[in-house]
DNA sequence: GATGAATGAGACTTCATTCAT
DNA sequence: AATGAATGAAGTCTCATTCAT
């Protein structure tokens, strides 16, 4: 059904993704697809073999993204602390697009997008990312009136938030907290991993 | 100081900075000078003498804006409940973002950039939004640990969430309303215009 | 009503056109535009600035040349020989094809196509064609039973094989007395301003 | 003098061949040797095993397409009727012509090439279309005043005009019959196994 | 021999910027 | 000052050809 490709294809097929994840992170999504085949240490007409368009590129990127995404919160769905985990993600998934201008863009497709491709690694993402809420709402760390699409936006704002290149890191994590200190209970039960962050 | 310019000049300067806020917003800023020509009605030579690259009319357009919301800003620090200014404002500045995709753009910069020019217009923005800030602390409608740099983080990663077109404006409504209980004080007092979020 | 060009983008769009038709001419109209640009002593941006696609410019090549021969058919409606006219045209437009490729291109372009763009020109030389044709009939010069459907039929195809460089032109000449004299009356009156092709 | 080639190899040539022709004459001969390669099922490394490069395989087509002409002409050099056989033969070709865009050049490379290669196929058709027209001027069909160089032209004209796509077929097989016209003797007998073509 | 991935020159096209009118 | 034509570097993409598997 998948129809095999030769063990070079294959590499060379990650070398190019990897090597534009890196340049559209560094530089945007306009940086061009001869930088990204110098990076990758091949010809322009191999990333254009593997990817015939610079879109089709770029979705490629914002999926294996979103993927990679999403095995993370699968895995942190059998935490033992739903809280800490549920925070755990958003922390770690913001802290990725403080050097990944991509990750961003990706997210917000992924909140939006209807674009089916985008829909088949998105969906794991959202369905782990679901149980992750909820089984932190059940916890008590979570308030119970939020649901998926506001976390979604959240993740959005806050990863591009930390994108924008050159913000204090501190500022960046004390801005966080206070999105955090919006998502949990009025009460503010604590059940975070991380000591309560009113200074 | 200010090298004067003949009114033509000035009201042809003033049509370029309009018809560039326009075409960007829409467009954003991959929109091409050619087309900011168009819209202003002039020529393209036009727009070069007024701002001799695209770089700086990008940046001219980005001053404008932060100039406008220096005003709002300053206009609300005098107003009667200034919870209800604070929220306010920054319920407007989303607003704003949510159809023009450069706002969270120019935020950014603001918040970030080292550029003097944006500077000369970022200050009495700052300095306006800090009073509000304060006076929200002083009445007890934001907590009292937030500093003006964690807000403009808030507002830009609000404000570019808002600019991901396509978000059902319901969840950003409630994704924002989070965002504002974060920066309430934990007791949750309300005093802030718009009732309490929690639902 | 016609948009006024500015003195010197005429002069340059008069060259870029010349310029294609040579260059098309001599190499088919694979050629590339660059090679236009450079025979016509200008930037490729300038090609571009004034047919906005490769097809565009091609397409303009052979309007020009349609508007051409429709001219030449024109003047010589009023001949005072409507054989030797005809004749004389269609001989006329086959040498020219002689040396350039694009000839046969243009006129099979004519015969049949939906464009409205040769219409606007493919239309008068039609005219002024199907009015040589008939007074040729009437003179006796031209069969009563072809039409100007057939004429244009023969006239593409008598170029292009004139344009097949290379050949003999005293084959060429005779292979067109051959359909001439398929042309003229079963009774193979003279009136043609040429001797009779027998030989 | 022939190196002996594996079955299988000789059976994939083959292939390649029969694709070419069938691609080359729906798309023209700037149809991609990557879409001949998948038509016949072969990878593009065999295609150009086989034929070095593109020019190679273009030529090879036409040359088998001569080759095939020339078995036909061969064939009716022996018919009963020596004018039906020539004009049967002449119509035969343009008909083929009017679904393959790539008979009109082969044509006319076999009229006037220098090209060697074609010349070792282009004689044998040459030799039998003689043979059809002397035959035919002998049975008074044809005119005896034209010579094999004017009919090849004739015909490399006729299948170009066949060739342009959209034209109507009535119109396509009237301008023929002018044609044919032309190439009988001027007392017009018929012998031709069409009826005369005078409307 | 066959395969198809890799290559890179070259095609078309866009657009910021310059300059003659 | 204003205009818009001209420029050419740079971007995306195609395709004949080569080469490792």
């Amino acid at each position: 059904m998948t129809p095999r490709m030769r063990a070079d294809a294959l590499r060379n097929r990650a070398k190019v993704l990897a090597a534009a994840e890196s340049v559209f992170a560094a530089k945007g999504s306009s940086a061009s697809t001869e930088e990204v085949a110098k990076e990758a240490g091949v010809g322009i007409g191999t990333v254009f073999r593997h990817f015939p368009t610079k879109e089709a590129l770029l979705e490629a990127v914002l999926i294996e993204l979103l993927a990679r995404f999403g095995r993370e919160a699968e895995e942190l769905t059998r935490a033992a602390d739903p809280g800490a985990a549920f925070f755990g993600f958003f922390r770690g998934v913001v802290a990725q697009a403080a050097t990944k201008n991509a990750v961003s863009e990706a997210l917000e497709e992924a909140g939006i997008s209807a674009r089916e491709a985008s829909a088949e690694v998105g969906g794991p993402l959202k369905k782990a990312l679901a149980t992750l809420v909820e089984r932190a709402q059940e916890a008590g760390a979570v308030r119970s009136d939020v649901g998926l699409a506001e976390v979604m936006a959240l993740l959005a704002g806050s990863s591009h938030a930390a994108a924008s290149a050159g913000a204090d890191p501190r500022v960046q994590a004390r801005a966080l907290d206070i999105v955090f200190d919006g998502l949990r209970p009025a009460d503010r039960g604590s059940s975070n991993g991380q000591p309560a962050t009113r200074r």
